[in-house]
RNA sequence: GCCGGGGUGAUGAAAUUGGCAAACAUAACGGACUUAAAAUCCGUCGGCCGCAAGGCCCUGAGGGUUCAAGUCCCUCCCCCGGCACCA
């Protein structure tokens, strides 16, 4: 028997189309599971990485689905964005066109693997039904005042011509071409993701089902520091210079404090600076470095003379400085500088003769002067030369002076957070439109819901000459100010595309509803993603930015959750040759090359089999000819079915293999150990010549997630009409797992000797018994005296000599 | 520096959470079938000693707890990821 895959698989892939069998409907009755597999952009084609992404998802569904849940399992594209904008330009094709076009070749892709969506929910983010609720959750964020316009400094990147989210550089580049990140002043909008720092820092330990990893790299990003500000005095004029800290426990060892060559208060203080000239030139020097290059360096400042400042815990008069080390962006931009307890102030005060106290104990080390120092102590330990504080540990002291510093008016307790607010204007074409209008005597206006959505002209040029493509549509720029209906301009830039990806899971759920994003009821009953999927790069920009919104949508009162994902899966990449795949590196394999070779269920078998979900996968050619080879050997096994019944030996190792099968997907979706099951399995069944069909169709239903085409075909060939879609996944009965006799280890002193086969539950005495009479024990024992007999029930027995 | 995850055969990996280390697979080698090849089937496959029976060693390194450690504890080394002159 012959197995055509070309023929098998597109035959059952218009089967389950034709059928419509995996079209989810909300039926409170039953209970609802949501897969969900991050979706794509639409470059025209599928790679390995989605291939594996879609695959782990698919069995993910079909599994819930054979379980009896009502599987929630759509697709759709992240349509918009800057390829189709540089591709615009290339082929000379409007982006919409090329994305529709991408989109239906990848669509064709995806088929082609045999995935498991519901198509009719498929939702494309450049579509106007889509991006008008962008538009309108904006609209609702400005109302409440977390949308906002402001001129700041802002991230730039040179060769995209656009600003970029502060997510959105790494490494100091820009996440999608890697070109340096400059910074330019520039008034534009921001989201206030800031206020729901806390919410998104605290719900966190909520995400027991997240890795660690995003966990900690969420935690990182928002950056949480507890301490406190304390108001430093000039002497000369009382005026009040803060700095921040989250070591109070220092403070009496503040010996001067430094200013960021940015801090307004050297303008206030110009005139009082005798070496003004001196400050001027450094403070010139230092603006002019990239923040690369002040890491580099040394600690490089210059003192301000004339004036000088007043520690407030001890009154002491200390100097002040400007050095770049102080980074306006952290704290108050000033800080006190503790020699003794911080390394930077350590080596700063050591090039400049600057005085020290130690006001922190080392317990390691009995007597400590400032001149033995040869580093920084950051450790723990009593107050020293810290007045009332003096003999408290350093962590009370930390919270204690705090407050008193709080109640003496002179700080005040402060949380620091790194995460800043969201900074969503682009200069592109192809995004959603940020639907504001800018009047002369309105001011700000924001487009009337009736209005929505204000929509992409389709009539532009894009030269890629830089300036928003936008700016040159007359028609789109000028409008009547939706107040005063006098002539006004409209807003050119677009939203960030990281928007249309925060809140897809919630349109998939009523993709066509017309009153709102979504509808709340199907919402209510979806949500939350059971189990979402797909590449660790979105552990921060995407996942903090849908947590995001879902927590403003559950204010607004559209959802009830305040976590959109409850399983967070990050599947590993996949390499070639150790590296991942590239374009640029030309080490690509082609997924539609594979399925032509072997067709989809190899691949699917291949890449779930070669490693864990979450572990790297290390593409192999010839691991998938194994693959290959075992499909066909469990295809084989037709030829062997019989009407006799099994042997008990078989009927064990089968209910052995359900159950092993089924805590491996219940348990953490172990899909190469479950294959490794059902291999061992198919391989006992060879052993045995025969198989009956019962068991067989017990092979074919464990396997089904996994090669659903192959499935359905033996499935069919077995005799059954119905789908194995409609079949529930198989039960194992404990009764078949039963054995009555047992083979046991035994060890002296730790080590295998030997093994025994005995009774079930045999009792330790007779277990003594039977071993200590063995030739191979004797030997062991020789002039020895037995001191313990250790029985773990059925499995071994440990002999102490 | 701080936080998180790792380190097991030639290779991808497995080990019921403290109980036979290396399941399952890939590669390699040997054999059967074949005129031959492919496919298929059978066997060998961590290291050292030994003709063999068998013995000794082995989960990054070292120490510890335990009858028993890849798994728990301590010290250290290395790799990957996030944050970082963060005060």
């Amino acid at each position: 028997m012959n197995y055509d895959f070309k023929k098998i698989e597109s035959k059952w892939q218009k089967f389950w189309t034709d059928k419509q069998v995996f079209k989810a409907k909300l039926d409170s009755k039953k209970e609802k599971y949501y897969c969900l597999e991050m979706f794509p952009y639409p470059s025209g084609r599928i790679h390995m990485g989605h291939v594996r992404n879609y695959t782990i998802g698919d069995v993910v569904a079909r599994y819930k689905r054979m379980c009896g849940y009502n599987v929630l399992h759509p697709m759709g594209f992240d349509a918009f964005g800057q390829p189709a904008e540089n591709a615009a330009i290339k082929h000379n094709a409007h982006p919409r066109e090329w994305t529709y076009k991408c989109m239906d070749w990848m669509k064709i892709e995806l088929k082609k693997m045999g995935f498991s969506y519901d198509w009719d929910r498929e939702v494309a983010t450049c579509d106007p039904d889509y991006y008008k609720w962008n538009q309108w959750i904006f609209l609702k964020m400005m109302e409440r005042g977390l949308a906002y316009k402001k001129a700041s400094s802002v991230n730039w990147c040179p060769s995209c011509e656009t600003t970029l989210a502060n997510e959105e550089v790494i490494e100091g580049g820009c996440w999608r071409c890697k070109e340096p990140v400059m910074q330019k002043d520039l008034e534009q909008w921001y989201l206030k993701i800031s206020q729901y720092q806390d919410r998104l820092l605290d719900d966190l330990g909520q995400l027991s089902n997240w890795s660690r990893r995003v966990i900690a790299m969420q935690e990182n990003w928002i950056g949480k520091s507890v301490g406190c500000e304390v108001y430093f005095k000039l002497k000369e004029n009382r005026q009040t210079i803060s700095v921040f800290t989250t070591r109070a426990d220092t403070i009496f060892g503040a010996t001067y404090i430094v200013l960021a060559p940015e801090h307004p208060t050297l303008r206030d203080i110009e005139k009082r600076i005798s070496n003004k000239d001196e400050v001027v030139l450094y403070i010139e020097k230092a603006k002019a470095k990239t923040k690369l290059e002040r890491i580099e360096k040394g600690k490089t400042g210059v003192e301000l003379k004339g004036v000088s400042t007043i520690n407030p815990v001890n009154n002491e008069e200390i100097p002040i400085f400007v050095a770049d080390y102080v980074l306006l962006e952290y704290g108050t931009g000033a800080i006190m500088a503790v020699p003794t307890h911080d390394q930077r102030d350590f080596i700063f005060a050591k090039e400049k003769k600057l005085p020290m106290r130690i006001v922190i104990e080392n317990p390691k080390e009995k007597t400590q002067t400032v001149e033995d120092l040869e580093e920084a102590y950051v450790g723990d330990g009593h107050q020293i030369n810290s007045g009332q504080f003096d003999g408290m540990p350093n962590q009370e002291a930390k919270i204690k002076i705090a407050q008193w510093m709080q109640d003496e008016g002179i700080g005040k307790l402060k949380t620091h957070w790194r995460l800043k607010d969201w900074l969503i204007s682009r200069q592109r074409y192809w995004g959603t439109p940020i639907p504001i209008v800018y009047c002369k005597s309105c001011g700000i206006v924001g487009v009337p819901d009736k209005d929505l959505p204000v929509e992409l002209p389709e009539n532009i040029k894009i030269t890629g000459e830089g300036g928003s493509p936008l700016l040159k549509v007359k028609e789109f720029v000028q409008v009547k100010c939706p107040k005063c209906k006098e002539p006004a301009r409209r807003e050119t830039d677009t939203m960030a595309t990281f928007i249309d990806s925060s809140w897809y899971f919630l349109r998939y759920c009523s993709p066509k509803f017309e009153k709102s994003p979504f509808d709340k009821k199907e919402a209510a009953y979806w949500m939350k993603v059971d189990q979402y999927i797909g590449g660790i790069e979105h552990a921060i920009l995407h996942l903090l930015y849908s947590r995001f919104f879902t927590k403003f949508l559950k204010d607004l009162g559209l959802v009830v959750i305040d976590e959109p994902f409850d399983k967070l899966l990050t599947q590993g990449m996949v390499l070639k040759d150790g590296e991942v795949m590239s374009k640029s590196k030309g080490n690509i394999v082609d997924p539609d090359g594979i399925i032509k070779k072997y067709g989809a269920d190899t691949l699917r078998l291949f890449i779930l089999f070669a490693a864990p979900p979450e572990a790297e996968l290390e593409w192999n050619e010839a691991a998938i000819d194994g693959s290959w080879r075992f499909l066909m050997r469990v295809w084989r096994l037709l030829e062997r079915v019989e009407d006799k019944n099994s042997t008990a030996e078989l009927t064990r190792k089968l209910h052995q293999t359900i159950k092993k099968v089924t805590l491996d997907m219940d348990g953490g979706f172990k899909f190469n150990t479950a294959i490794s099951a059902i291999m061992e399995l198919v391989n006992e069944i060879y052993k045995q010549e025969k198989v009956n069909k019962d068991s067989l169709e017990i092979v074919v239903l464990l396997l089904s997630p996994f090669m659903p085409h192959a499935a359905e075909e033996m499935w069919q060939a077995l005799g059954n009409r119905e789908t194995i879609l409609k079949t529930s996944w198989p039960t194992y009965d404990e009764k078949f797992l039963k054995v009555d006799r047992v083979i046991m280890v035994i060890q002296i002193k730790g080590k295998v000797r030997d093994k025994i086969e005995v009774e079930l539950n045999t009792a330790k005495e007779k277990l003594e018994e039977l071993v200590l009479s063995r030739d191979s024990v004797k030997k062991w024992m020789e002039g020895k005296q037995l001191k313990k007999f250790i029985v773990v029930a059925n499995k071994l027995v440990n002999i102490v000599i």
